[in-house]
DNA sequence: AGCACGCCGACT
DNA sequence: GTCGGCGTGCTC
């Protein structure tokens, strides 16, 4: 039983000396620490974690040992405060992973280490259930016996002439309505039993139900083909499905597979508040689902984790982190929506659940499949070189069609004045939708048009004084924010600058709500976007209310282009297409094709065929054209080369360094000194180092940014010269550097 | 991340 | 001569 082994007080000085253990600490620094490990605790190992007393003031911090010593005379060193663990979390295969992300990512160990164990687990007992057992015949039960005893014992015959022997008491006392004390008097009299066992995920689990129905040609060829990957060794296989072609039931296939062979199989999901339709159907459909996300409590992760590296679990769902599940037989990872930007941590360590999922297969010598409608540029590159191998399922299930894809310009109707997001075609569908009893889904890219407090006469806009970005302003609170750091400020009186009358411009998703109600009093509609779903209650209420067809029209920011599957949505409404207001960033694109394929797909998932209006300030652009096609391999065909050719990602690996400071001046002298040093340490190498050039937002939350893109070949290259060498890199730079590997956004 | 150390300006 | 501001570097 894990336990809590501490040094009750410091040992005496003249005791033999306990071995040296070396560890990484969870703190943004570079070197390892050597510790002396106290003899009242279990013996060392590497992987364990530990706390130990870091810096002057004496305060405690997580560790990991890395490594052990013998003994040293040498008494200047610290003692380790406490071991958590008699054994580590982390197998050799997840250790190795921690040491290849730490060199990749260019972070701290212990950082990522700290990262792939949640602090949570192994430090409680195992949950536990108190199950019933019938101890005596009907015979032998006494005359005078109480009416809810009886009732309980009743229940328990019931039970096992059904075959089932013992009844949790939890589910006996719903049952029979009898308190505690019922059930322990019977206990005392010995008509039963009361026996105590550890929860497992057995327990969680309804009955399995068989599969729905056949899968369809293209799910049977691409299950065929995959098939004899799952036998073993790495492989990477990308399954790409048009929206709505039966992805999930590919899955539900390969993992049973994998269970039948006694291994187990992660899947990792974008968001898991995106994911609760697939949960419900995973759970349904396997047996022994464990989960790890977020939104769990203490307890449930430590569970969750404890039956996973029991092996009591055969699949593990959850976001990135899932995919250091600590499995014992890793039989499979399928990373599902593998081109969703949410799979990039943006905290140190900055990993992509993907890329990491990837090299965990390789190491754990399993296969990968990376599931998408609209795969990442890096996935379809690695495609076309040949290195992972695609399956296509071109046609949705049950044969539906495609949904209609139909584009509509808005310039005319902004040049003339008219502040309308609704435009002409767009109302004439909606009112044509609702006659019909059937549900729309309109998407608002918050990005391209928020509500801006603006001075007409002299173009003054209210900007962030902390960050370089103008501020939105929100009807419901009445004040205007900043979407970077969250300051907010009140909306002025008259302009600043010139005294003139201020006006709001743009429409932020309130304003769209407002002509909403306008043009469809009688519709029933619902806003889901992150300022009104800030607890997943919230954002189960919309689900369900728009599922039975309480809510006619669901309104939404990107949250509503993913995943979701109501039969009754025959009209999806992009509201504006464009990122290209967004911030310069060389994936717009690709993301607002992405965007606009994954939102059309969520139209015409049930009887009645799907429509979708996309209107857009750029109906000539090329990602918005190949998306209305259904083209992936077309728009791909436009985007990679436009890529290679500057060499961006995904045809080089890019490496970000923002230097950051108060001090404007520092920031970018900073990033001008890393960048010289850079091209030093550098010289020589197929490297092309771009900056210091300002980051996308040049100031936020007070500190100016700037960047150094370094464009490198090969993959990781640059980081095994950089990272033994990463401490002094920076020393000397009072601007703090951060490194991020493969960066989705230039922000 | 904290926290100490040291260098420089302003003061008793 | 002394106090305290902040910039720099270290934490076994």
């Amino acid at each position: 039983m894990p336990g809590l082994f501490q040094e009750s007080q410091a040992p005496e000085p003249h005791g033999s000396p306990g071995p040296v253990v070396r560890v990484a600490v969870n703190v943004n620094v570079w070197g390892q620490y050597d510790y002396l490990w106290g003899p009242q605790m279990p013996p060392p190992q590497r992987g364990m974690r530990v706390k130990v007393p870091f810096g002057p003031s004496g305060r405690t911090t997580w560790a990991f040992v890395t490594q052990i010593d013998p003994p040293v005379g040498n008494h200047k060193l610290k003692y380790v405060l406490q071991c958590v663990e008699e054994t580590p979390q982390l197998d050799d295969q997840l250790w190795r992973l921690g040491l290849w992300i730490a060199r990749y990512y260019l972070t701290p160990l212990g950082m990522v280490l700290a990262a792939m164990v949640p602090s949570a687990v192994g430090q409680r007992e195992p949950r536990t259930r108190k199950i019933a057992y019938l101890r005596s015949q009907k015979a032998d039960w006494p005359g005078k016996l109480g009416s809810k005893q009886r009732a309980v014992l009743d229940e328990l015959l019931q039970a096992r002439k059904q075959g089932v022997e013992g009844l949790s008491v939890e589910q006996l006392r719903d049952n029979s309505q009898a308190g505690a004390d019922t059930i322990s008097r019977l206990a005392r009299r010995e008509l039963i039993e009361i026996k105590t066992r550890k929860v497992t995920l057995e327990d969680l689990h309804e009955q399995i139900e068989s599969d729905p129905f056949d899968l369809n040609e293209d799910q049977v060829r691409a299950f065929e083909e995959l098939k004899p990957r799952l036998d073993g060794g790495f492989s990477a296989t990308v399954l790409h499905g048009v929206t709505g072609s039966g992805k999930t039931e590919v899955y539900i296939r390969a993992i049973r597979k994998v269970i039948d062979q006694g291994k187990q199989a992660i899947l990792l999901v974008p968001e898991i508040a995106l994911a609760t339709q697939t949960l419900a159907r995973l759970l349904r459909r396997l047996p022994r689902v464990a989960v790890l996300h977020s939104g769990l409590t203490d307890a449930e992760r430590d569970f969750h984790w404890r039956q996973i590296r029991q092996g009591n679990a055969s699949v593990v769902v959850g976001p990135r982190s899932a995919v250091f599940a600590p499995t014992p037989k890793l039989g499979l990872i399928i990373v599902d929506e593998e081109h969703e930007g949410s799979y990039k941590q943006d905290t140190a360590p900055r990993y992509h659940g993907r890329d990491v999922a990837v090299m965990r297969a390789s190491l754990a010598k399993a296969p990968v499949l990376l599931g998408s409608a609209t795969p990442s540029m890096e996935t379809w590159r690695n495609v076309q070189a040949g290195r992972y191998d695609c399956l296509k399922l071109a046609r949705r299930v049950r044969s539906l069609p495609m949904p209609k894809l139909e584009v509509v310009s808005l310039r005319g109707e902004m040049e003339r004045g008219k502040i309308e997001l609704i435009g002409r075609t767009m109302t004439q569908r909606i009112a044509h939708t609702l006659e019909k009893g059937q549900q729309a889904i309109l998407l608002m890219n918050r990005r391209g048009y928020a509500s801006y407090v603006f001075c007409p006469s002299c173009e003054w806009t209210l900007a962030c004084e902390d960050c370089t970005r103008t501020m939105v302003f929100h009807q419901a609170t009445q004040l205007a924010m900043c979407h970077y750091c969250n300051r907010t400020a009140s909306l002025p009186d008259a302009c600043p600058a010139c005294g003139g009358k201020i006006l709001l411009f743009g429409m932020g998703i309130q304003r769209i709500e407002g002509e909403l109600a306008r043009k469809f009093p009688m519709a029933r509609s619902a806003r889901m976007d992150s300022d009104t779903m800030t607890t997943p209650g919230q954002f189960q209420k919309v689900f369900e209310d728009f599922g039975s067809g309480e809510i006619d029209i669901l309104l939404g920011t990107q949250m509503v282009a993913k995943g979701l599957d109501f039969p009754k949505v025959t009209l999806v409404g992009v509201l504006s297409a464009d990122t290209s207001l967004a911030i310069p960033d060389f994936r717009a694109s690709e993301r607002t094709f992405q965007l606009t394929v994954q939102v059309a797909g969520r139209a015409g998932r049930g009887d009645a065929p799907g429509n979708v209006i996309v209107q857009t300030l750029h109906p000539q652009e090329p990602s918005i054209r190949f998306a209305i096609e259904h083209d992936y391999e077309g728009f791909a065909a436009w985007e990679l080369p436009a890529r290679e050719e500057v060499g961006l990602p995904p045809c080089k690996r890019m490496i970000r360094f923002v230097a950051r400071h108060r001090d404007g001046n520092k920031a970018q002298e900073g990033a001008a000194e890393l960048s010289a040093r850079l091209r030093t340490i550098l010289s020589g190498q197929n490297v092309d180092i771009w900056g210091p050039q300002p980051a996308g937002v040049l100031k936020i939350r007070g500190q100016f940014r700037f960047q150094v893109l370094l464009l490198e070949a090969e993959a990781g290259v640059v980081q095994s010269r950089l990272y033994p060498q990463f401490a002094r890199l920076l020393r000397g730079i009072s601007a703090e550097i951060l490194a991020d590997v493969d960066p989705m956004a230039l922000i």
